[in-house]
Parts: structure tokens; C-alpha cells; sequence
RNA sequence: UGGGGUAUGGUGUAACGGUAGCACGCCGGACUCUGACUCCGUCAGUCUUGGUUCAAAUCCAGGUACCCCAGCCA
């Protein structure tokens, strides 16, 4: 996205005619035919204060995709204004997780903090035409004197003071002379204004913390307001995208723009933010769930950061194709988790090879298959995929089936093991259950089967038929492994919905972890970040948790189970 | 009598004065060496009241509901 040559108006139309449409691309589109703008210029501007998450993503394949469509270009910009909040931890995670999602930014990488001396110079300027002055009120003060949503504030007895008077104490702010909170620089707009953030907003306050890129070089910091339109329009930005709730910042917006000396004129536009079924995607949240330990970190499994969902085995087009399908509105909405689910099945479903997992094992003795004896099947890598390869998976006398595959007193639509009947296991030989072995308890704790040979790779020659097909892996040559099982982070669509403390949602079943899970031998030492499936259980992927001795999986995600959902209706 | 926004099936969206369409979900069925996948079918919607028009989800007027804003956060 370095060199990227403008397109005219006419071809960039063209060439997006089959693209997705919003009402962001329909105003780009006209005013690229206007000539309103001769090229696109966007950005993504994360905050380091906290990890990206999949709401995030929306604003990352709408910037960096419309910036695509058109033959423009996106910024990867960060919002370091607060060096109270913002570290290089942050930093660094959000671009790995950027491009993890599959975007570039080439060389425009940029952050507020490269603008300091411009937007310092700015904030004179507007000192100098008697458009911002400085307050020494306190915080307190400027909160009372605002006013209230349905009464107008009051101006500050600082308001008035001389151009020379707020340049020598701005810089003297500057130089350090005063203590954190002692004296703002405000814009000087109306403080009868029925929008707030038009009563004279804030646009320079003194943090005395070292910034992770300028250091000590600064006391006073711009706010969002006076950094973020000003930094747009010395990149160049043109659309200027972010969430709704800054469509009340837009005339401050503008406001600075047309009273600033900047090169260029940006247009903000708003849209709806993501909000997801039975999670939460507010930085605030996110960083206390990590911060108070109710999960094991930003990249836990369960968190909807981009990390998580990485660490979790979601392949990052899955993403990608889920926010695609969400359109781009002003409206506000909770998308249902069934969609995210779907698309990521859908991927996994022609991508992911298959391999055989028992998580809960269960036994079985072929009484007459030879003691000893290994029979070397072959099994297809991913039936969605013929051509993709196959590999080999060791039967022997003794295997390992999941428990829930029997059942003793099987009703008539139960079609897998049971006493006297008979099954496929998959890829190997059908076999029918002799014998079933209890503790003295009553607990089963084997069974006893026959199978038949003519059946082998999972045909019968007779042409006779079975309802169900097992999976099952080879009790000798079996790989020990943790699998740890997850379910939604929460166990309510809307955390904290009515009033609720939304910890109180926090779903107590999230994680369960298998410790004797039964892996087929050709699972030892699967990479990490290669999802696939285990078949009939889900899809899985090996975690950095796992050792060369015991492997560690995390489950992505079920298959659909229209099993389970019969069970439960009953 | 503060300001700003948004209303289309359960959910997310499309339709830009001319047959309300798509996807997810739900329900039912077919198929199946994964009770998966795939395929087929069903259910279900224009917030409300008026107005303009041959014709309104779309234009106009009045209601109603919901969301955002009183950080020296972004």
C-alpha cells in the first residue's frame, strides 16, 4: 500500500462496481466523481492503552479495505496523546496484530506523538488569533463552570485574558513550571453551546509521565480533540472513519480544522461499532478482566481480542469474512455469535484436515483381532479436499472409543454402540459390541467386541449398512494430551444487561480441561496455529502451553450437533 | 423547548418513488464412512399517525422508542 497510484475517479467506480456497499463507499464514490478528493486517504488509529479486539477489526477492514477498493491508502496511526494509559507493550502487540488480520501499512506508519511540535505550534496559533486561552481552574472547577446538559456553563474569569498573557503561561506549561492538573489550554468557543464538547474544550493539559516515544521532551499533551483531526489532515486523510460516539466531536472537528493553518481539509464520518453476543468489547472491561485475573491474559482463548482468537485457532480470513457480512451502518446493533460461529465453521470446514481425538476414552477389546497385531489404515486428510493427502492411523486389538459413543439402554435413535449392535469405526472395520464390563460400582469400564474383517477401510462387501460411524484411536499407540474445551466467556447475550454488574454474567463452565484426552499418533508434535479437525468432536489447535511429552489443545469450536440438540428437547 | 443520532423478519442487512431481497438463526425433510458438510423446503419484516402521489420502506408533517454527550480518556 506504499506506492499506490491514485486512480481516476471513473476507473476506481469501476473497479469497485461488484465490491461490498455502504454508505461510507457510496460518499467516497461521489466524491471521487465530484473531484472532490483526487485520491483516498485513511487510517486506523489505535490507542496503545489496551489489546486490538474483534471490534476492532471492523475499523481495520473498513479503513485499510476502502483505502484497497479505491487504489488509496491507510495509515496505521497511533493515539499516544495519554502517556498516562499508553505503553510500548501495546504498541508492538497492536501491529503484530494488524498484519496477523492481513493488512499492510507499508511505510505509513505514523502516531499522533510525531505531530507534537506541529500541533504545539497550532495551539499558539489559535492563542494568537484569541481562539484558546489558558485556565487555571482546576478540574473541578471546569466541570462546574460547564455547565449541564439542559443549562448552559458559564465563562471562566481566565477567558479574557491577552494573547501575550496565554502565550508566555502556555509556554511556561510547556517548560514545566506547574504541576499536573494546575492549568489547561482551552479552545475559546461558547459556553452556551447546547453540544459540550463546544464549551470550550480542553485541547492541552500537563502530564508529567515519560512518554514511551518522546520521553521526557514533554509535560503538556495534546487531548484526542486537538490531536486527532489535526493529525488527519497533516496525513492527508480524507475520510476520516470512526464510531458513532464521536459524531458530537465532529463539529469541534471542524471547527479546528477551518481555524488552523493545516494542509488539507479531512471529513469525518461515523458508523456503528461492533457488539457481539455473550462477550464484551470495551477496552475498559477487557482490561479488567485481564487485570483481575478472571482470565489467564489478553491472549486467553476466551477474550475476543484478536490474540485470543489467534491463540484460540480462528483463522484470521474468518474474521475477516465475518465482518464482511456485518455491512457498514449508522445503526446500532448486537450481532448474534451464530454468524461469527458460522463463518468460521464454514472456513474450517473446507480448510482444516481431519484427524481422531478421544477425549473422554472408553475401552474396547476386539476379542478376535490377533493380539499384537498392527493394521496400518489409511485415512484421508480432508474429504472436503480429495486431493489433499491422506495419512495412516495404526488399529489394534485394543482401542479407545468416546464414552458417549455407548449406551446401554440405547433408544431406537441412538445409532451408535450399544450391546449386540453394530458400528463403523471410521476409516477401519465395523464392528458389533459382546460384552460390556463394569467396576463394582456399575461404572462401564470396557467393552468387549468383534469385528469383521471383510469391512475393512469402512465398506462392507455384502453391501450391508450401519447407522454410525465412531471415531476411535489405538489404545497402544495412543498420545496423552491436555485438550482444554472452551465455551463462551459469559453465559448471558448482553453482560451486565438490566442493571447487573456484567461479572456476574461471567460463565463459571468457560474452560473445562481434559487432562487423559487420547490423541491418534500422527497428532505428536502438530504446530501450533494449524487449526484442524478432530472428527465429530470439532475443530482444535495445538497450544505454546503443550510440551513434546504432553501436547496441550484448545477446542476453536464445535461441530454443529444436531444430536445434542435433540437430546435436549428430549 | 439542551445537543447529536437511529428505527425493515428472532439477528445483521438490501431495496436510492415502481414485485420488500439476501445471509445467519429457527423449524421440517433428503443425503451421508463425521448425527459434520451439502441440498431442498417452511415460518417470519418496513416503529406509529396523518399527508403528497397512479404508486411510499423511500418524499412531507406530527408522535413514539432506543443510543450517545456534562474526562485535564480515546
Amino acid at each position: 500500500m506504499t506506492e499506490t497510484t491514485p486512480q481516476t475517479a471513473s476507473q476506481a467506480a469501476e473497479a469497485e462496481a461488484d465490491g461490498p456497499r455502504d454508505f461510507i463507499r457510496d460518499i467516497i464514490k461521489g466524491d471521487l466523481a465530484s473531484g472532490k478528493v483526487s485520491g483516498i486517504v485513511t487510517r486506523f488509529p489505535p490507542e496503545p492503552n489496551g489489546y486490538l479486539h474483534i471490534g476492532h477489526a471492523k475499523s481495520i477492514c473498513l479503513n485499510f479495505g476502502v483505502a484497497g477498493e479505491f487504489g488509496g491508502q491507510c495509515n496505521l496511526r497511533f493515539d499516544d496523546t495519554n502517556p498516562a494509559k499508553e505503553e510500548q507493550e501495546f504498541i508492538d502487540a497492536i501491529m503484530e496484530d494488524v498484519r496477523w488480520l492481513g493488512f499492510d501499512w507499508g511505510d505509513n506508519l505514523f502516531h499522533a506523538s510525531d505531530y507534537f511540535d506541529t500541533l504545539y505550534g497550532y495551539a499558539c496559533h489559535l492563542i494568537e488569533n484569541g481562539l484558546a486561552y489558558v485556565d487555571d481552574l482546576n478540574g473541578e472547577e471546569i466541570r462546574e463552570y460547564r455547565g449541564t446538559l439542559t443549562e448552559p456553563g458559564r465563562n471562566s474569569p481566565h477567558r479574557d485574558r491577552t494573547p501575550a498573557e496565554n502565550l508566555d503561561l502556555f509556554q511556561r506549561m510547556k517548560a514545566g513550571e506547574f504541576n499536573d492538573g494546575e492549568r489547561v489550554l482551552r479552545a475559546k468557543i461558547d459556553m452556551a453551546h447546547g453540544n459540550m464538547n463546544m464549551r470550550d474544550p480542553v485541547i492541552y493539559r500537563i502530564v508529567n509521565k515519560p512518554h514511551p516515544r518522546t520521553g521526557d521532551a514533554w509535560k503538556i499533551y495534546p487531548t484526542y480533540d486537538f490531536a486527532h483531526g489535526q493529525s488527519d489532515a497533516l496525513e492527508k486523510v480524507t475520510h476520516s472513519l470512526c464510531t458513532l460516539e464521536f459524531e458530537d466531536h465532529r463539529p469541534l472537528y471542524d471547527w479546528l480544522v477551518e481555524h488552523l493553518p493545516v494542509p488539507a481539509r479531512p471529513r469525518q464520518y461515523e458508523f456503528s461499532r461492533l457488539n457481539l453476543g455473550y462477550t464484551v468489547l470495551s477496552k475498559r472491561r477487557l482490561t479488567q478482566l485481564v487485570t483481575e485475573g478472571h482470565v489467564s491474559g489478553w491472549d486467553d482463548p476466551r477474550m475476543p481480542t484478536l490474540t485470543g482468537l489467534r491463540r484460540r485457532g480462528i483463522p484470521p480470513e474468518t474474521i475477516r469474512e465475518f465482518i464482511s457480512r456485518l455491512g457498514v451502518t449508522k445503526q446500532d446493533s448486537v450481532v448474534e455469535f451464530s454468524l461469527f460461529e458460522h463463518c468460521v465453521r464454514e472456513h474450517l470446514n473446507k480448510a482444516a484436515e481431519r484427524r481422531m481425538a478421544v477425549l473422554r476414552p472408553l475401552k474396547v477389546v476386539i476379542e478376535n483381532f490377533p493380539e499384537g497385531e498392527v493394521d496400518n489404515l489409511d485415512a484421508i486428510d480432508n474429504p472436503e479436499d480429495p486431493d489433499g493427502g491422506s495419512h495412516t492411523v495404526p488399529f489394534t486389538r485394543e482401542i479407545y472409543i468416546e464414552q458417549d459413543d455407548f449406551m446401554e439402554d440405547a433408544p431406537k435413535k441412538f445409532f451408535r454402540l450399544s450391546l449386540g449392535r453394530e458400528v463403523r469405526l471410521r476409516y477401519a472395520f465395523f464392528i458389533t459390541c459382546t460384552d460390556v464390563i463394569k467396576d463394582d460400582a456399575g461404572n462401564i469400564i470396557e467393552l468387549r467386541a468383534t469385528y469383521d474383517p471383510e469391512t475393512r477401510g469402512g465398506d462392507a462387501p455384502d453391501g450391508r449398512k450401519v447407522k454410525g460411524t465412531l471415531h476411535w484411536v489405538s489404545a497402544s499407540h495412543a498420545v496423552k494430551a491436555q485438550v482444554r474445551l472452551y465455551d463462551h466467556l459469559f453465559q448471558e447475550e448482553s453482560p451486565g444487561a438490566g442493571g447487573r454488574d456484567y461479572l456476574e454474567d461471567l460463565n463459571p463452565g468457560s474452560l473445562e480441561v481434559i487432562e487423559d484426552a487420547m490423541l491418534e499418533p500422527s497428532l505428536a508434535g502438530w504446530p501450533t496455529g494449524k487449526t484442524l479437525q478432530f472428527e465429530r468432536l470439532g475443530y482444535f489447535c495445538a497450544d505454546r502451553d503443550g510440551t513434546a511429552d504432553t501436547p496441550v489443545f484448545n477446542r476453536t469450536m464445535t461441530l454443529r450437533d444436531s444430536w445434542a440438540k435433540a437430546q435436549k428437547k428430549g
